[in-house]
DNA sequence: GTAATAGTGTCTGTGAGACATTATGGC
DNA sequence: GCCATAATGTCTCACAGACACTATTAC
């Protein structure tokens, strides 16, 4: 195959480009990003929800998200509205495209292709009021997922869906992903117990095995950095311990596995 | 919280309904689905290409898709797709969405949303032509990924990195998930020795340990049913062997895995 | 001191790689 | 018989769960 010097030369006249640029005779949408902001607070994985000031579902709570602007790409999207909602930069976050909805109805109004994204951030004091939430609190997943009798917590839209299909990613990656870190605070260091707090809290048990914990975070290549002092856990009270820092690793080798008696992910 | 009735209780007055209804001040884009259609052929992982017909990237060969229609979500369209490009049907085949491509000049015609899906499928003996394929070819992924100085193949949009993505989630999928005997024929049953191939042609490797293989995939809860006949293998030669189907696992517990020396994923 | 948590050492079961050996069918 | 592949058995290493024990800090 000779030289490619891009698709222009295939052009055969400037009219049949402009021929085929008529854009109207597609079907036309519109396009959002959705986001799933999880965070963990008093030992609880809790994500954003901002509640809707306008129809329809007013009054319903809905994921935080907008409108993907003319020059800018989900991802742009996402990381713009993840800064508006909680004063985050995705620097310090944990950001990845989660997956597409595309139910023909699923907003009554107008066709709406929503990309909703997985974030995970550590903790903040409050979410930042944005323009058109009317509010915005931070639910424990599980009183959103599996409330008590009168406990139900409306949603608005697919987005119970989209929050379980979040919570089963985020359950999923933190075994073999170097994601689990960006639920501390990082700047100060933490310790493997507040870390082991972060896997209980994601995979909402309570009993991970200390020492094997240890252990095992310890003999993955390149996941946690030692930074000397010692220090206390941004969790827990008592003895302090060795304070750590999120290392080079891109993947978790070996994983950190919870037991095989759950769903299966994706 | 008292019991809903759906949003329609929120709607304060039809009017309001209405005024909400203005689709027409947000910006709209075109939403279209691509498939990444994997098969095996004379041991060597294949994706389905189609040559463009038409401008831009006359020429250039592309991933089959096409625009979702307004009463069709994006996995419905790729089902029809799935069917119009190979005469597969998707229960037959594996399917799933792979992830949503958004740049804004991906298209240089107009803003076009792409959702990407992943499909594998058993051999066929021929791809089907479309109406506006002009040629449809099975291609070796290694191939068009990392082609002989000089056999580059022209790739249309961003479908290399499509390609690359699906590609990745097969590789790794393949280990926790009971998809690859999706690349055999169920009808018939298959042998160890078969599923062996497909892992050595989805990894690209060629050594796959037999014996050790075999144990492992035995060992995997609910993964393969024995079908007592001794048959012939779909790929190899010599002394025939046991044949089996498809078990009804969800996940493969334990997976097998491959070696770890290999990129992170997703 | 006690309580609570941090950290270390060891036993055991299991899965995976490596390798040896036997079985079966085509030629 | 010979060759290729199928199928079984066994040794060893590495990792995970379980558990016992010591260390350190707050009170």
């Amino acid at each position: 195959m000779t030289e490619t010097t891009g698709y222009l030369d295939t052009m055969e006249s400037e009219e049949e480009f402009l021929k085929s640029y008529d854009a109207s005779e597609y079907p036309s949408v519109s396009y959002t990003a959705d986001l799933t902001i999880f965070t963990i607070r008093n030992g609880r994985l809790c994500i954003l929800m901002v509640k809707r000031g306008g129809h329809p579902f007013k009054g319903y709570w809905a994921l935080p998200g907008g409108f993907v602007g003319p020059d800018e790409s989900s991802e742009q999207a996402a990381v713009r509205e993840l800064k508006e909602e909680t004063g985050i930069d995705v620097s310090t976050a944990w950001l990845e495209q989660l997956q597409t909805y595309s139910e023909p109805h699923r907003d009554p109004r107008m066709r709406v292709i929503s990309t909703a994204y997985l974030a995970l951030i550590p903790n903040i004091s409050a979410p930042v009021a944005g323009d058109d939430a009317a509010e915005a609190h931070f639910f424990a997943v599980d009183d959103l997922l599996n409330p008590a009798e009168g406990e139900e917590i409306a949603l608005a839209f697919d987005h119970e869906q989209i929050i379980r299909d979040g919570l089963r990613r985020c359950r999923d990656k933190i075994e073999w992903a170097p994601i689990a870190p960006t639920f501390l605070d990082d700047s100060t260091g933490f310790t493997i117990a507040d870390l082991r707090r972060v896997y209980e809290s994601v995979w909402g048990v309570e009993n991970l095995h200390e020492a094997n914990f240890r252990r095992k975070v310890l003999t993955v290549k390149d996941f946690l950095i030692p930074i000397g002092h010692k220090g206390s856990s941004q969790f827990s009270t008592g003895r302090s311990a060795d304070l750590y820092k999120l290392g080079t690793a891109k993947m978790l080798f070996p994983p950190i596995l919870r037991r095989a008696d759950d769903e299966p992910v994706e």
